[in-house]
DNA sequence: CTATAATCGAGACGGTACGTCTTGTCTTAGG
DNA sequence: CCTAAGACAAGACGTACCGTCTCGATTATAG
């Protein structure tokens, strides 16, 4: 997760448990102070951990935040569940679920603003946690494919755009849709969007540029 | 624009003027630090006003930052392009112009963060910033049902429930392509997503629940 | 008491009750907070009165609370007990009754140490406080005089220092008793002092320098 | 001098020189602004020490300074200058020697008033100051007793009122004349009053309760 | 009988200091 | 070399007072 390009031989090996610990006590400290009171003093104490354990493996609060978020996203899977909108509604209700709770609502979010003006924050956060998603997204597509529902691609850069706009529309609704307007994603919502995504996107691909 | 609920008619009043001093210095800092490195002490410094003067107009941070921000949307409009589909990718640019710029970047997603935790700030949020843009969406509905490009609403709690939808996949879009994805909203992808959009809607009225 | 130097004839005139409410409220607030918690805005409440009022006045807190105390001495009297050392007695009692008071107690010594780093502040101590005490000494000796106890002064220099260094004395020893060993001065510390200090006197007046 | 109860053994020890350095630039302050005028922030960064370590240390301004005020009657001694008289004169000279220097005059009263109000800030003055200079009015009367200038007590306990009375007259008059006063205390006037002082108490223990 | 002028209350103003909290580093002793 | 513990310099927090100011409303004398 952290940082460990070099392998130091010598000396007392880092604690393994210290990681987990530290992680669960962001998430604990998440849930009950959010991120903007959340110390990293406090996350230390919690964590049963000193200070300078923490910093030796984060180099601040923000990175320390996204490991303990991306955990999160571990348990995103793409179950097959026989079509491309069952998929999509399944991803869509899944994602849901983890914004849903608190430690990924005021962790995430805050995160996303830090880094729009820290490149190596954004940078990780694309690495940890919307990689991760968006690799869902591709092997939807595939599975789609494999299907018959939907054609194979034939211009690759104009599939990895339509691949970028997907992605930006499902999880920008979604975030907006659990952050913004403060409503639930539930399976009626998941099941109206995906409808209308699916009927743009055919429609789209059916009369490209001349409808 | 903050609370002035009661009228205290004694006593010096409230000077207008450091209103908007704070207003503008909250956006410089903004621009210059971002909204962690933001401290009130340095707003106040900046806009040439006691730091007691900023704490009694505003409860802190949060509050202040969103009223700053809120007025970078007093100049969004929906002006009158022809159609429907150019009508939405105006908003799409629009909105994006605002999301580009640093001092709209930093404070609107960390306050959003923020938000999940304050009931009062979510709503403070919705009221000056997602409410004015909410309204340009029912004001292009009804100009494309006047000029025959969508057919009247019949059902009302239903059309509403399409309005929020809409406006979770238009912002939510935008701001997912401009701060997770940290890509431009260009002209291209406006017309790329509004496409989808479009068609997505008119497939879903057209065949609503048996396709 | 405060300076009135000038005297503007026309406007509307100074209230008179606000001056001593002011002085009591200063009083109240030395018992229950002590001089350095003691604020001015909240003298101003107590007394019903605008701070500027209040201002208007006096030039700060030191002076406040320097004509607050002093008018507790305004009830200082030299009694005729019959004999000297019943004089003496008297008045050592009768200081050591006002600096019992909790607002004589913390305001005077504050006074006092405040006063050396500012003249002004000395000479209006001396002038309200110290000269009414200094003349129940001299009243003392007058009466003793004229009662055949004392000798009448020859060298008036002499006599003036010899004044002062009793007045030094007696004031000191009341004041270090009372606030720092933090012992009551009752009748038999008063009988034993003002023993010591005649017996002293007789000696020092009887052998003058060659002893 | 501050607390020091318990000895944790564990983590970094504290800076023996930042102690020092604070207590010097305490005494720096009050020759400068004098107590009412003196920060806490002023003195650490005088100190080039952080307002926490200032904190850590001292309750508040007044345990500080009269922690810096007591080192300054370190240097008090009790030379033999061959008798009794002349003893005396010395510590009085010694005293208000030590009472003339600015950093003492405005820290040493406002600390006494502050005691007003405040047992433990008295108590340690007196474990800090007074008792520190009653040894020496102890040491002054076993010497005297040696040289056989002063018989030896007899009653315990009155020799512990005495001995009281004493140290309040001498120190009460030093400090009524160098502050109240505002007189120096110079030879002549030590001696004036070191010899009504020795001859009331010598007029005093040889007709004692008669006279 | 109206000016004129200084007062009054109230409370906002620019400042300064408070005492606490957090940050990220450093210094111990111990594994 | 890592660890727990905790002191350290730095600096922001939000509050409290300071002494000044700006109000509208009184309350006097002077014309």
């Amino acid at each position: 997760m952290q940082c460990r390009t070099s392998a130091p031989r010598t000396g007392r090996p880092r604690s393994a448990a210290a990681d987990a610990a530290i992680l669960a006590a962001t998430r604990e400290a998440l849930v009950e102070l959010g991120w903007s009171k959340l110390t990293l003093g406090d996350v230390a104490t919690r964590a049963g951990v000193a200070k300078t354990t923490l910093y030796r493996r984060w180099a601040g609060k923000n990175e320390l935040v996204v490991d303990a978020v991306a955990e999160l996203f571990d348990e995103l899977e793409l179950p097959d569940l026989g079509s491309l909108a069952a998929d999509i509604e399944g991803v869509v209700l899944q994602f849901a679920a983890i914004l849903a709770r608190p430690e990924a609502r005021s962790g995430l979010m805050a995160a996303v603003a830090e880094s729009t003006r820290d490149d190596a924050l954004r940078e990780r956060i694309r690495a940890s946690i919307v990689d991760r998603q968006k690799r869902l997204v591709l092997a939807g597509r595939s599975r789609a494919q494999a299907r018959g529902e939907l054609p194979p691609e034939e211009d690759a850069q104009e599939a990895a755009r339509t691949v970028d706009l997907i992605f930006d529309m499902v999880a920008g609704a979604v975030v907006h849709r659990t952050l913004v307007s403060a409503e639930p994603v539930d399976a009626a919502w998941a099941q109206s969007f995906t409808r209308i995504l699916l009927l743009g996107l055919a429609g789209a691909s059916a009369g490209p540029h001349g409808a």
